[in-house]
RNA sequence: GGCCCGGUGUCAGAGUGGUUAUGUAGAGGACUGCAAAUCCCCGUACGGCGGUUCGAUUCCGUCCCGGGCCUCCA
């Protein structure tokens, strides 16, 4: 078996991944805030450590994956206002289409998905905690957290506190001791959701939760955690100083061991991002375009590179998915060499922290191979193809269903198709190539190609 | 100001100190009445400038360009 090599942001640099406990490997990933629709920039986050878990289920006995929901925060209770909507609708209804959403994308939802506002007593007790070992203070109904109380502070993110003063933006509130505290508990008004507290009514910060439910759903340390690049500083690196403080733990692995962050989704070159407002919903790309041609678009380029989302990339997997999936039809009948693993080549890929293009590449290969092949050994190259695909999430689908032979994308009725390639057929049988190709073209307007087969003539429809 | 990441053929995108992936688009050919699909085949790319080397896209230096984080963000 080849070695899993992950590029840990902690450190900087790719190195091996050791498990913690081979018999049971702990993944976390930051969820989405359920406030509006997610934009493919956070779908990259979910494919990407979908990807990473179905890779991990392939070499170790037990995977457990948690991404949380965060469902209490500033935006949900503005959104909540803006939109006139109760919170709890709002974070419902949103927590659902997310769900629905990565669903299409091929995402497998993560083993425990915890919500914030289910976890309100967990977070008090981990800030009662800080809050008497002095690594936290309050301050005008405030609980902060000291950042120079954890000696760390600014590993993970490469940065130390003196560098980043002079050119920073951050505008310093009264209520902090430093610069550099932040907010574990703030409070809220009457008109604010709020719990009770030992520091008045109040609701959680925004990094607290991901400390709380951590620890709860996986125990610490844990081997992985996950999210996207952004959230490298303050996000990640405030979690591990409230939970290594809080646990007196020096060093940051003592919470979670590997970190990984996937680059960015971007447009025109440029990070999109909700408040740029340069973005593309999941929801909207899912009514133009597959699932899957997006989750191949997703991991087209490496997870930690930047992709530049265009209707270009997408076309362009769109024909890789037609190609590997018109191969798998031509091979339909071929029953599956059940003995037949993922071939070494697309493990190494995979192996090399996730180098999906070249995984595609091998895949390729294959697919190829496959195409080209005599009998005696489709059935283990068709092994081969569809479980390297079920890692990448790619190739699951009815070959006839992807490609759409015999069905129509509208509401065009199929025997009004079948009706028009008879009336073709015979316009050729008596070499009126006038008329034939006047009906082909008619059947072309209506998003319909036809190919003629040594088996007849056989439709399908175009997307 | 501090820290970080990129610049590869039409496009997307890996990778490598010398044999120069793969997909997509395009040229040519086979097949087809013509297409479609399929097959064959072609183009020889690595930001600029120096250096190391027998040899660099790959290592080093430097410059240019683009992007990100330091504030909510996947």
């Amino acid at each position: 078996m080849s070695i899993f090599k992950i590029h840990n942001t902690l450190g900087n640099k790719k190195e091996e991944f050791i498990p913690i406990d081979k018999d049971h490997i702990r993944i976390y990933a930051c969820g989405p805030t359920v406030y509006n629709y997610a934009h493919i920039g956070n779908a990259r986050m979910a494919v990407v450590c979908d990807l990473l878990v179905r890779f991990m289920r392939s070499i170790y006995p037990k995977v457990t994956y948690v991404s949380n929901i965060t469902d209490i925060d500033d935006k949900i209770i503005n959104a909540s206002l803006e939109t006139n909507t109760p919170i709890k609708e709002l974070t419902a209804k949103y927590e659902k289409v997310y769900n629905q959403d990565m669903g299409e994308l091929g995402v497998l939802k993560p083993d425990i998905q915890p919500r914030a506002t289910d976890h309100i007593k967990e977070m008090i007790s981990l800030i009662d905690q800080l809050i008497k070992q002095n690594n936290a203070y309050v301050s005008d109904n405030h609980v902060l957290f000291n950042v120079s109380s954890y000696k760390n502070y600014g590993l993970l993110s490469g940065r130390n506190k003196e560098d980043q003063i002079a050119g920073s933006r951050v505008e310093v509130a009264d209520y902090k001791n430093n610069s550099g505290d932040f907010v574990l508990w703030k409070p809220s008004s009457e008109d604010q959701p709020g719990w009770d507290s030992p520091w008045g009514k109040g609701r959680p910060g925004w990094h607290i939760e991901c400390s709380a439910m951590s620890e709860k759903t996986l125990s610490l340390p844990f081997d992985i955690h996950g999210g996207g690049l952004d959230l490298t500083f303050p996000h990640h690196e405030n979690e591990i100083a409230q939970s290594c403080a809080a646990h007196k733990f020096d060093d940051p692995q003592d919470y979670a061991k590997y970190w990984i962050h996937n680059g960015f989704v971007t447009m025109d070159g440029e990070k999109m991002s909700k408040s740029l407002g340069n973005i593309f919903l999941v929801n909207d790309l899912l009514k133009k375009y597959p699932g899957e041609t997006l989750r191949l678009s997703l991991i087209s380029s490496h997870y930690r590179q930047p992709l530049n989302w265009n209707s270009k990339i997408i076309e362009q997997a769109q024909k890789n998915l037609d190609r590997i999936y018109r191969i798998l039809k031509d091979n339909e009948n071929i029953s599956i060499d059940e003995n037949i693993h993922v071939p070494d080549n697309v493990v190494d890929a995979l192996s090399d922290d996730l180098n999906t293009s070249k995984a595609m590449f091998e895949i390729n290969l294959i697919a190829d191979k496959l195409s080209k092949s005599n009998n005696k050994n489709k059935s283990a190259l068709k092994g081969e193809l569809v479980s390297s695909g079920k890692i990448l999430g790619l190739f699951q689908q009815s070959p006839s269903e992807w490609l759409k032979y015999g069905k129509t994308n509208n509401n065009i009725d199929s025997n009004f198709i079948e009706e028009l390639i008879l009336k073709r057929n015979k316009a050729r049988e008596v070499k009126n190539f006038q008329e034939a190709d006047k009906i082909r073209d008619e059947l072309t307007n209506i998003n319909i190609e036809i190919e003629d087969t040594i088996d007849g003539t056989i439709w399908r429809s175009k997307n």
